[in-house]
DNA sequence: GAGACTGCACGTACGGTGTACGTATGTCAA
DNA sequence: TTGACATACGTACACCGTACGTGCAGTCTC
C-alpha cells in the first residue's frame, strides 16, 4: 500500500490536528512526524521550517471561514454576519485560533475577508479612510474578544475558568469586583461577543449619519 | 564587592529587559543567568519554573500602568483616561505587552484596574450585569488594539510593516483593498486607537440614555 | 565555642527542541 | 543505460527547561 504522498496540505493539517487535540506546546516537528508516521527532516521538504509551518496553520485556519455574504441586504446586517463568520474559527478550531491572533500572517490569505468588508463599508457610505477606521476597530474588537475566549490554554488547563474572583478577593479593598464577582466568573462568549458587536454597530450607524449631517 | 544577592524582582526585571531588547524568543532561563552573570539554576531558588518568571513579568507590566482616576470628572472622561492608561504599556513595553495579553494571568495584579472600571461605569448608571458587559466590550477592543499595534515581531523584523498591500494584490481581485492601500499601508496607532474609543464610548452613551428612557 | 540546620549558588545530566548536512532510493528523460 | 532530480531518511549540533546533588555561608541552639 503505497502511503499517500507526503505535502505541505498533510502537514499542515496534522499539525491543526495536533493542535486542536493537544494544544500549542504540543507542536512540535518530531511530533508532527511521528503523527505521519514519518521521518522528521522529510516534513522539511515541504515546509522551509517550524515558523513557516504555522503560517500555514494561520492561513488554513483562515481560509475556512465562511463567509455567505448577501449583498441585498442592509450594510449593517452584513457586518453582522462577517463578524459572526470570523468569530465561528474560535469554536471550529479554539486552541489554534491563538495562533491566528498572534502571528500577524504576511500572506495574502486574509486579504478577501478584508474585501468584503470594505466594499460592505463602503456601500454604507463610509468614505476610505472611514471604512479603513471602522474595520480596524470592528477587528480590534473581534480579535479581543477571541482572545478573552480561547484564553491560552496552555496544554490542559482543567477548563474550570478559576473563580479566584469570588473567593481570594478582600472586599474592603475591591468592593465592585468582589459583589459583581457571581457574574464576572460567568462569561456567556456568544451573548458578550454579541452586546459588543450590535453596541460598534449602533456606534458605526451614528457616526455614519453624523457624517451624513455635515455633508 | 558583594554583588547584590539574587531575587526574584532583579529576575523579572531582568527578563523584561532581555524581552524589550531582543524579543520574548530571545528569552531562556540561560539567557538571563547569563545576563545576570549568574548560574542558570540559581534562578530556580526564587523562581519554580519559566511560565511563573513570565507570569511575573506580565504582572510587573501590568502594574506600572499608571492609573490617575479623578473621581470628580465625568465618567466620560474617567473611562477615556483609563483606556488610554492601559495603552500606554504597548508604548512603554512594546514586546513585553505581547506576553500580556496572550497569557491569561490568574493573579490579583489586573485586579485593580478592573475594580476602577467597575466603579466608574456603575457611577455612570450601569447595572452590574451592564457594567460588567460594557468592561468585556471594552477590555477586547483595547486588547485587539494593542495586538494589532505591537503585532508580535519575532526578533529582529525591521519594523517596515510590510507594504504587500501596494504591491502585489490584483486590482481585479481586490479592488477595494488596492485601491485604500495607501490607508491601509500605514497606520497611525493612536488616532486609530482614539477613533475607535470615542465611537466605543459614545456607543456606551447612547446604551445608558436608552436603558434611561425604558426606566 | 561546637554542632546542626538552613538557604542559596552552582555544576552536571537528561530528555526534548529546530534544523543543517549527507545519504539512499525511487522515478522520469535522454 | 545513464544520468538528473525529487523525495525520504538518519545523524549531529547547539540550545532548551529543569531534576538532582554538592558545597559554602550564615544563623540558631546547646
Amino acid at each position: 500500500m503505497p502511503t499517500e504522498p507526503l505535502s505541505r496540505g498533510r502537514i499542515v493539517a496534522a499539525a491543526i490536528d495536533l493542535i486542536e487535540r493537544e494544544g500549542a506546546d504540543a507542536v512540535s516537528m518530531r511530533r508532527i512526524a511521528a503523527e505521519l508516521g514519518v521521518g522528521v527532516m522529510s516534513l522539511y521538504n515541504h515546509v522551509p521550517s517550524k515558523d513557516a509551518l504555522l503560517d500555514g496553520v494561520a492561513e488554513a485556519v483562515l481560509s475556512e471561514i465562511e463567509f455567505t455574504d448577501e449583498p441585498g441586504a442592509h450594510w449593517t446586517d452584513r457586518v453582522r454576519m462577517q463578524a459572526r463568520a470570523f468569530r465561528q474559527i474560535a469554536h471550529h478550531y479554539p486552541r489554534s485560533t491563538m495562533l491566528v491572533v498572534s502571528r500577524q500572517l504576511h500572506s495574502t490569505a486574509g486579504l478577501l475577508p478584508v474585501e468584503r468588508a470594505l466594499a460592505t463599508l463602503r456601500s454604507a457610505g463610509f468614505d476610505g479612510a472611514d471604512a479603513v477606521r471602522m474595520l480596524r476597530m470592528f477587528i480590534a474588537y473581534i480579535v479581543g474578544s477571541l482572545l478573552r475566549e480561547v484564553g491560552v490554554t496552555p496544554s490542559f488547563a482543567p477548563v474550570h475558568p478559576r473563580t479566584i474572583e469570588a473567593e481570594g478577593v478582600d472586599p474592603a479593598l475591591f468592593p465592585e469586583v468582589s459583589s459583581l464577582a457571581p457574574l464576572l466568573d460567568e462569561c456567556d462568549h456568544e451573548a458578550e461577543f454579541e452586546f459588543g458587536l450590535e453596541l460598534l454597530i449602533q456606534a458605526a450607524v451614528a457616526h455614519a449619519s453624523r457624517r451624513e449631517g455635515t455633508r
